[in-house]
DNA sequence: AATACCCTCAACCGCTCCGAC
DNA sequence: TGTCGGAGCGGTTGAGGGTAT
């Protein structure tokens, strides 16, 4: 039978609100440190035994809690049946707390995945399908502003969200900017990307084809626009990115108006552009 | 027809932010 | 003022479908 006495309880019981902390112990047989922690309410202890000694030192360390405990918890794709249960629990009670949503709904999931699952697929007021040429342009333009902020990109376009621009923009627009020799993390004209295509190089398979994917691969961690970090010694000249700070536009204005709160982040909330019906970008 | 490779996108993970206490 | 916990964000992964060989 494992047995632990604490030689000091109340300040053990004190560690639950420190981060790292020591206690003494006395282990009249072996123990379980797995019962210390749960008994302190931490989530793991390292200790140390030393050989023949009774008395030891544990520490412990409160350390960060997973987001999920995916003890008994399905992963992976949803079914329709959870989908169901999460849209009659979510139309009936609102998006109320995520964490109490899966045990009040009667899903086998972490607070976490049902409002991934809510925003990014069953969310009533999602646009479902391919971005047209507008939206896609608005991504560029506000990817050159922004940066990869994608939820201040997708708070801007009505019915999509964070996780599809960021999809849309690493699987399409990303590539197209590249084929154009544009540097897609400053947008600017790349000298090393535009010799590459006009230049491609000659390996000894000269049938194998030259492949976009290597000018990603090689070019990937270009200067980021975010930090406004761009290479200006050999940046061309700016192109006409035609950005600026204004009142939505009607179109978005109108639309807007169907919104979901969600989109409307706090920093969004201060980002209104101006949203002209024809986007130029590239001259 | 079989296999390998590529691409897309839903979902996950780990971190930061922020309000409540 | 510091801590805690929930929400949100961005990067990454991997299943599955499509295409090339």
């Amino acid at each position: 039978m494992d047995m632990l006495l604490l030689l000091d309880i109340p300040s053990a019981l004190k560690m639950k609100g420190l981060l790292r902390g020591v206690v003494m112990i006395v282990a009249f047989t072996s123990f379980s440190a797995n019962n210390l922690a749960k008994s302190m309410g931490v989530h793991g202890i390292a200790l140390s035994l030393s050989e023949g000694l009774k008395e030891t030192q544990v520490k412990v360390e409160r350390m960060r809690k997973p987001s999920c405990d995916v003890k008994d918890l399905n992963k992976g794709a949803w079914s329709k049946q959870e989908d169901q249960k999460l849209i009659d629990y979510i139309n009936k009670h609102g998006e109320v707390c995520w964490r109490t949503i899966p045990q009040a709904a009667g899903l086998l999931r972490c607070g976490k995945s049902c409002r991934l699952r809510w925003i990014n697929y069953l969310r009533p007021d999602l646009k479902r399908g391919n971005f047209d040429e507008d939206e896609e342009d608005l991504i560029i333009k506000l990817h050159a502003l922004l940066g990869n902020r994608w939820s201040l990109i997708a708070g801007r376009l009505p019915g999509r969200t964070d996780n599809e621009v960021k999809n849309y923009w690493n699987s399409h627009i990303r590539r197209k900017l590249i084929s154009k020799g544009i540097d897609p993390n400053n947008h600017r004209l790349n000298h090393k990307i535009t010799s590459l295509i006009q230049n491609p190089p000659m390996s000894d398979d000269n049938s194998k084809s030259f492949d976009l994917k290597d000018i990603t691969k090689n070019h990937g961690e270009v200067s980021d626009v975010a930090s406004g970090e761009a290479e200006s010694s050999s940046a061309l000249p700016d192109l006409n990115l035609d950005l600026s700070i204004a009142v939505p536009s009607s179109s978005l204005t109108n639309s807007k108006n169907n919104l979901n709160p969600f989109h409307e982040s706090n920093s969004s909330r201060k980002l209104h552009l101006h949203s002209p019906s024809t986007l130029l970008l590239f001259q």
